[in-house]
DNA sequence: TCAAGGATGCAAGCCGTTTGCAATCCTTTG
DNA sequence: CAAAGGATTGCAAACGGCTTGCATCCTTGA
């Protein structure tokens, strides 16, 4: 899989959140505000599709930090929910700023030659996923969901 | 994520294959028959749940191979349809014999404190997948999907 | 029974990620 | 406003899953 970033739009994440609100989601989550921090927050925040780790730390730019710092902030910003972690299976965990909107959570259609992505707002799993956890008496429960085909432009190539 | 092989019986995985038609379809796919592949094939036939490919290869006993050659084989007979895999988002893959019946395929719900397995016998998204296909253009589609949470006998404690 | 080529064992290596440790920075407190 | 204390970072080493190159071995078809 490819670099992941589109220059395609998506509707719902366009909306940005200032980077100061973001700052101040760190304060209160009694979170030090460093530039690591900040500058991949900022990173994120001009992306409209979930980003590896490496894509992050390559476009730090000036503030550039360690890796090992990027792993470690991302851990603590999912830990706090500021960002949400994304699997699509190619062994490289993805992250995106976790938008006020999409309360619950979102799923991914990716394309497996472009590594194209877009967003998809609804999940339907909702009621399927309650009814089973009560099946199997099982609680907490949660899953993972990702969707992946040939996009449009792939198709003839 | 631990050792995630339940004593619990899994019905609709039940009945196994006789290891001789493993064989055959080994013969038909233009395969060698070798010890390793049928040991392989003979571990995951008397298992309900997906194994990691560490776990395979320990089970192999005697006939023990070594670990590359379980991943190459993994790889093979995942690519003649053989065996599935599965990804529950650890790092490691794992590896079921695909019966006769789930024609399509079929999903998980994974407790996350034991990693009990509960096999899922229906998939609720072909509809949705076929829509969500047509609405973005997209072929050859397909999707991952796991369900996770705590179990009944993990809730208590 | 033999030749041919697929399959295996071994060891090295790749890649994403984690971790130990010392140095550094943010924030609070005096 | 400076010092203290703990969080955070950089660096390098290490880890785990997985892959691969190569020489050797074994299955298979003739």
């Amino acid at each position: 899989m490819k670099s992941p970033c589109p220059q395609h739009p998506h509707p719902h994440r366009l909306i940005q959140q200032p980077l100061s609100d973001l700052t101040e989601k760190l304060r209160r989550g009694e979170l030090k505000i460093t530039a690591p921090r900040q500058a991949i927050l900022d990173v994120l925040r001009r992306h409209a599709c979930p980003l590896t780790t490496k894509e992050i730390h390559r476009s730090l730019g000036k503030s550039d930090c360690d890796l090992a710092t990027v792993y470690r902030n991302m851990h603590t910003l999912e830990g706090m929910g500021l960002v949400r972690r994304h699997d699509f299976g190619d062994g490289a965990a993805r992250f995106e700023l976790s938008s006020d909107e999409d309360e619950g959570h979102h799923h991914h259609l990716v394309c497996t030659r472009c590594s194209r992505i877009v967003e998809l707002d609804d999940c339907i799993l909702g009621d399927f996923q309650e009814r089973l956890a009560r099946r199997h008496g099982f609680t907490s429960i949660s899953h993972r969901m990702e969707f992946f085909g040939i996009c449009p432009n792939c198709r003839g190539a």
